[in-house]
RNA sequence: GCCGAUGUAGCUCAGCUGGUAGAGCAACUGAUUCGUAAUCAGUAGGUCCCCGGUUCAAAUCCGGGCAUCGGCUCCA
């Protein structure tokens, strides 16, 4: 097989694919010392980086590259839904497409697929890859095809043929061996190409992802384009493992999510709660920098206020209820009533606008037992809720002024995060011109500050529109945390109103807007984030005094006590334990600084930090180590 | 909510086809007083997730819950 590479100054050329890049990139240019070579490899966008792939062939690079491990991956879903059918007879295929990290191929069959299932696939899939099968593309006229699997029994890819638009009058098959799929492919020459892969777990799922319709078996694997690059996979995996949110909030004693207390209910220890009052006084000083007042509403609203904003007719399925008195109350799943219900308090005029209303407010919603998941998904929590009341000459700006908000939080705890519009959702109130406005308003924003942004279809609250910021965990899945909302409905329902200039009553529009989102999600993120090394500035614990004998301890005690006093989160540990003992549970806490204290430092009045990291500092002066912790607070390092 | 797996000491886990529970770490006690990732010895610690059933006998088998994990759907 040739492979043909487009360079960085357009030019082509055809290797042949055992050549390594070094040697292409040399018969291009011979004096290219470029750390970074951008070309094109089979039409795939890859880095020839001579430093970096020199050694590597051609066609490794090739099926490397992004779209390359896309295409490798399809391939390997081909080959175990092959493997499956050859192995399990009766089983039904219906998609199988290359994902992020790896691939799947959902299943309809009698019995359910189990771990020990994937040897016997894995051993079928390994001969399938042995006999060398060429993958070829075969083009058969629509009805021929419906034809073609109705025979065989295929009723979801004859689903999907019928689903095609109305002018796609061929479809395009792949064969290998005397295996025959329906596919748009591309996929790889043969399936000897294959030489890494590993089947990894299997789960149920949705026929096209809706609820209504059956369940049917996922089983979900990998590949690599070598053992190496899947080893190494595998490795990177087991240590996201451990920087599980879960694991470290144990480990770290930071929280409980409690089976007797209920699911979804997170307990916070000590350590945890520590955490979380750093981060929330750090919102409400930020808060109050932009110009939001502090507000706080109650727990329990009248069920009828729940009707009149709508949240009873569209909502109801996740809120609690509770009874007392024969007057029944809503628990509140969101924070929006009792601020409008302060906007209302007095006659507004257009000058006051914007009325920025903060508060870390906690709200109840009954998720589905299914979907709970550590601090990321749970029952009770508390929002970094916002309510910007404004006119609309106003909207642009203050949308202007969240999203650098959220810019300036998320580079505050070194995170990226993807930007995403949200539009209207089925199950919505408004009218149709509202909702055209909000969500021109959240995009006009967005293209104003030339924000990158995907558009996610139906996917906004069932009041507006809404813009949404992701971070990923330690598993790459996505959350949101920040998201602005625009919502022309409520000031409608509450029929709040402002005084013009021109003496006239105006309807205001409302934002809803969080920062970081939810406090315990952040906090998971964040734990997963930092894997539970938490800047000095968060460190629920910033130093441990640890004495190398019991004769260290007054003094150790006198240093403890300067500490405290200077506002230094400070840890002693006495026991009767070795040195290098107490070094080791200290750096499985993970704390920032281990103060040793032995005759040197008591001798001289100095503590001898070792930094986390093993650095040790050597000895200084106590009041210098205090100005070394505030200064990194200060810096928020 | 749906599909599947799992639930044993504070933690991590072992306990084969039913015969009445074990290890390491942690805790406690004692010895040791030690300089940058685990000193030694001993002691104590369990409604085997809960409820019910089968059985002479259930951690083990069956049924029903609850919870957790991996996904799906949904969501901050």
């Amino acid at each position: 097989m040739d492979i043909k590479i487009i360079f960085p100054d357009k030019s082509e050329r055809t290797f042949p694919a055992g050549v390594t890049a070094g040697e292409a990139i040399g018969a291009w240019k011979k004096d290219a010392l470029a750390s970074s070579v951008a070309a094109k490899v089979n039409g795939m966008s890859v880095d020839l980086s001579f430093s970096m792939k020199e050694d590597a062939t051609l066609e490794t690079i090739a099926i490397s590259s992004k779209e390359g491990l896309s295409i490798l991956r399809h391939s390997i879903s081909h080959v175990m839904a092959q493997a499956v059918q050859d192995v399990f007879k009766g089983a039904k295929v219906a998609i199988g497409p290359s994902i992020e990290d790896g691939f799947y191929y959902d299943f309809e069959y009698s019995e359910t697929f189990t771990l020990d299932d994937f040897e016997k696939i894995e051993k079928r899939m390994k001969e399938i890859v042995a006999a060398d099968y060429p993958f070829v593309r075969e083009e058969i006229p629509r009805p021929k095809a419906v034809e073609l699997f109705a025979g065989r029994g295929e009723s979801y890819k004859v689903e999907l043929i019928n689903d095609l638009p109305e002018d796609v009058t061929v479809v395009s098959l792949y064969k290998d061996g005397d295996y025959i799929e329906l596919c748009r492919g591309p996929h790889i020459p043969s399936t000897g190409k294959i030489k890494a892969f590993k089947l990894l777990s299997v789960a149920g799922a949705y026929w096209r992802g809706d609820e209504r319709n059956k369940m049917l078996q996922r089983i979900y694997g990998t590949g690599f384009a070598d053992e190496q690059a899947l080893a190494d996979y595998l490795t990177l995996l087991e240590e996201s493992k451990k920087r599980d949110h879960r694991r470290l909030g144990k480990e770290l004693d930071l929280f409980q999510v409690n089976e007797e207390a209920g699911a979804g209910l997170v307990i916070f220890h000590p350590k945890g709660m520590l955490l979380r009052y750093l981060i929330e006084e750090w919102e409400r000083k930020e808060h109050l920098k932009r110009g939001y007042d502090m507000v706080m509403g109650p727990q329990i609203l009248k069920v009828d206020l729940w009707k009149k904003s709508g949240h009873f007719d569209h909502y109801r399925e996740n809120m609690y209820f509770t009874e007392v008195d024969e007057q029944t109350y809503g628990i509140k799943p969101m924070n929006c009533l009792a601020h409008m219900l302060i906007y209302k308090s007095k006659i507004r005029s257009y000058r006051d606008l914007p009325l920025r209303y903060f508060e870390l407010g906690t709200v109840h919603r009954h998720e589905k037992t299914g979907v709970l998941h550590g601090l990321l998904r749970v029952r009770q929590f508390t929002q970094d809720d916002a309510h910007i009341l404004c006119r609309p000459d106003q909207l642009n700006s203050e949308i202007r002024a969240i999203a650098d908000f959220v810019n300036y939080a998320m580079g505050i705890f070194g995170f990226e995060y993807e930007v995403e519009l949200s539009t209207r959702p089925e199950n919505s109130i408004g009218s149709d011109a509202d909702w055209e406005l909000a969500t021109q308003a959240l995009e006009n924003a967005l293209k104003d500050n030339n924000i990158n942004y995907e558009v996610n279809e139906g996917d906004g609250a069932f009041y507006g529109p809404k813009i949404d910021f992701k971070l990923k965990d330690a598993l790459k899945r996505k959350w949101q945390c920040a998201t602005i909302q625009c919502d022309f409905t409520l000031p409608e329902r509450f029929d709040l109103s402002y005084i013009g200039a021109d003496g006239e009553k105006h309807r205001p529009v409302m934002l809803h807007r969080v920062i970081l989102g939810a406090v315990e999600r952040f906090m998971g993120v964040l734990i997963e984030h930092y894997a539970g090394a938490f800047p000095v500035w968060l460190s629920p614990t910033q130093c441990i005094l640890l004495t190398v004998t019991d004769k260290h301890i007054p003094y150790a005690e006198k240093v403890q006590e300067q500490l405290l006093a200077a506002g230094i989160r400070s840890e002693t540990y006495f026991d009767n334990e070795k040195l290098g003992y107490k070094i080791r549970q200290a750096q499985l806490q993970k704390i920032p600084y281990m103060l040793v204290i032995g005759d040197k430092e008591m001798d001289a009045g100095t503590v001898a930090p070792r930094a986390r990291d093993g650095q040790n500092l050597g000895a200084l002066p106590v009041d210098q180590f205090i100005a070394l912790v505030q200064d990194m607070c200060e810096k928020k390092k």
